[in-house]
DNA sequence: TTGTAGGCGTTATCAG
DNA sequence: CTGATAACGCCTACAA
């Protein structure tokens, strides 16, 4: 490793001359600018990041948590907080959470340990008192899709009910009169608040939700195959399935398909979170747009504001997601 | 931030003392141990990693770079990876190349930057001359799904030949006769030899690849879907299509659907890498699976071995692929 | 404009 | 078993 020394000696300057025109100072001659430029090409010089940030006090490196990285969500979010990062040349490094408690404290213990400059963290598991006590810790961080109200600040989220409610609201619009309801486990603030969402948008038509038209999964496609078996058992009348992700969506779909029940002429659907999956079912899934990309965005830009000092405007921490309209729902209304 | 100072302050100790117990040397008796533990403790202190890294020359990091984060496939790679880095305590840096000799570059140079111990790369774009040259700067780095011969000890990869073979092999003895091939860009080595193997399967039959019923997409669902109405334009026997990756597949039972082919019924798929897509399709995708969780491991195994020295054994450079049979495939042999 | 020297937090050598 | 002290590579007063 070529160090600092190395190219003062060759370029027969002082390591302060050689430091100097690393961070580019004024206060360099072009002539001695030159040929420490030239030594530290010569030498293929890369300075060491390690002794820079021992002085600086700073690594320039943010760790990211997710649950998991294979799947279809969280792809995007890192992908955009890393974009972000980079273009401010600050480097993210990951780990993964598992959604379990243990995991989560492991990682981001894990993540401490590095000594990064703050984290964003997408946890599942842990308990709010948990993250409270961390905010009060060293390393500052950022959650994302959750709200606690003693850090919110920090919290940068998807409003949840909202989109519950523009989903279910969109079929009402057109027509759909006989919803069923596929939920996330209920415990969970984002699956509750979808919820809330739906009955919020039945309400408004004067609409009763048919209790056992509501089914609540685990987010996970089987658990979306299972709820549609059990609705298309009870022949009630049903024109629409409302679903609380994409996944379980999909599962519904899978079963309404073995029963030979046409999509969306016989029964429409709708997703949740505008995952890639959506592209890929037939018939492509209406969805609800999560924002991901512009959340993890925000993410990193809370960062680069209150960790770096960035000049950077408000912080967004409340996210709408919007309807995207694909192929799995039909219009009931008669046409004009 | 605390340091080993201030906690040996506290224990009044010598911070070598401390420092001994950090990397629990043998030579610190019982209770200055425990003095310093409880320090420690008390300070809530975690060892400077720069300060670490500079002495140790030695960062623990290693870098990752794969085209993109969101979409599909690289995300278990990148999941396998950092969980074998991180069960021997190193972390994993990202950075993305967007399938471009720009971006990949200054990703690559990006991840140098940071001092990496190792990298990983998944490049698309770049030459193997470049690789070639960079394998003689100083990080080592191996590459995924790619084979250079110079440095081939530096390569793991997948099988393509032998998985285009067991595609179209699988089908053929399942009686199918007229297949249609939709392929990757032939440029792209992983797409030329999964054709390859396509190609030696059929000599295998004496069958001949109709040439109107082969198709070179670009590996995205549309120029699936794309092939495919090209192809049932044609109005050929056809009763089963190839396809050289799953989003590719997708896009053409699509438009299967969209023409009212049932699947497999009417007309079969088969897809390669066996990636989420494949369980999330109606109906569920019969893939190739690529064995990407495998790759990924051994890489970083590589990277353990190589440069840290860990006692691990052989590495595999050369991964077969394997059938994974979904709904996607019907037999055409006469039941027994 | 340039160079010298002290310090960032650790490790490791060498005396005690 | 313990404690000074010199590296590690870099930045930055301060001095020249």
């Amino acid at each position: 490793m070529t160090t600092i020394y190395d190219v003062a000696k060759l370029a027969s300057v002082s390591i302060a001359s050689v430091s100097r025109v690393l961070n580019d100072s004024e206060q360099v001659s072009e002539q001695t600018k030159n040929k420490v430029l030239t030594a530290m090409n010569q030498l293929d010089y890369h300075p060491n990041t390690s002794a820079q940030s021992l002085v600086y006090k700073r690594t320039n490196s943010v760790g990211i948590m997710v649950p998991e990285f294979h799947g279809v969500f969280y792809g995007s979010l890192m992908g955009s907080i890393e974009a972000t990062l980079k273009s401010v040349n600050k480097h993210a490094f990951i780990a993964s959470g598992h959604n379990c408690t243990l995991s989560e404290k492991e990682s981001i213990e894990f993540l401490t340990s590095r000594n990064c400059d703050a984290m964003v963290l997408h946890v599942e598991a842990l308990s709010d008192d948990y993250l409270i006590e961390l905010s009060k810790k060293s390393i500052p961080f950022v959650l994302i899709n959750r709200y606690i109200k003693e850090i919110s600040h920090r919290c940068i989220k998807l409003d949840n009910e909202y989109g519950g409610y523009i989903a279910t609201k969109s079929l009402l619009e057109l027509g759909h009169r006989n919803l069923a309801y596929i939920s996330g486990p209920l415990w969970k603030k984002d699956a509750n608040d979808r919820f809330l969402g739906h009955q919020r948008a039945l309400a408004e038509y004067n609409i009763e939700q048919v209790e056992s038209l509501m089914f609540e999964g685990d987010f996970l496609q089987s658990s979306g195959s299972e709820a549609m078996e059990i609705f298309i058992k009870q022949n009630l009348p049903l024109t629409a399935v409302v679903c609380a992700n994409d996944q379980m969506a999909t599962g519904a779909m899978l079963i309404a398909h073995q029963h030979n029940l046409a999509i969306p002429n016989d029964i429409s659907f709708i997703g949740f979170d505008n995952t890639i999956l959506a592209q890929y079912t037939y018939p492509q899934l209406t969805s609800i747009d999560n924002n991901i990309d512009h959340i993890g965005n925000m993410a990193a830009k809370w960062i680069l504001k209150h960790v770096y000092q960035a000049s950077i405007g408000e912080i967004q921490n409340l996210f709408k997601p919007q309807l995207i309209t694909r192929d799995s729902v039909k219009s009931l209304l008669p046409i004009a």
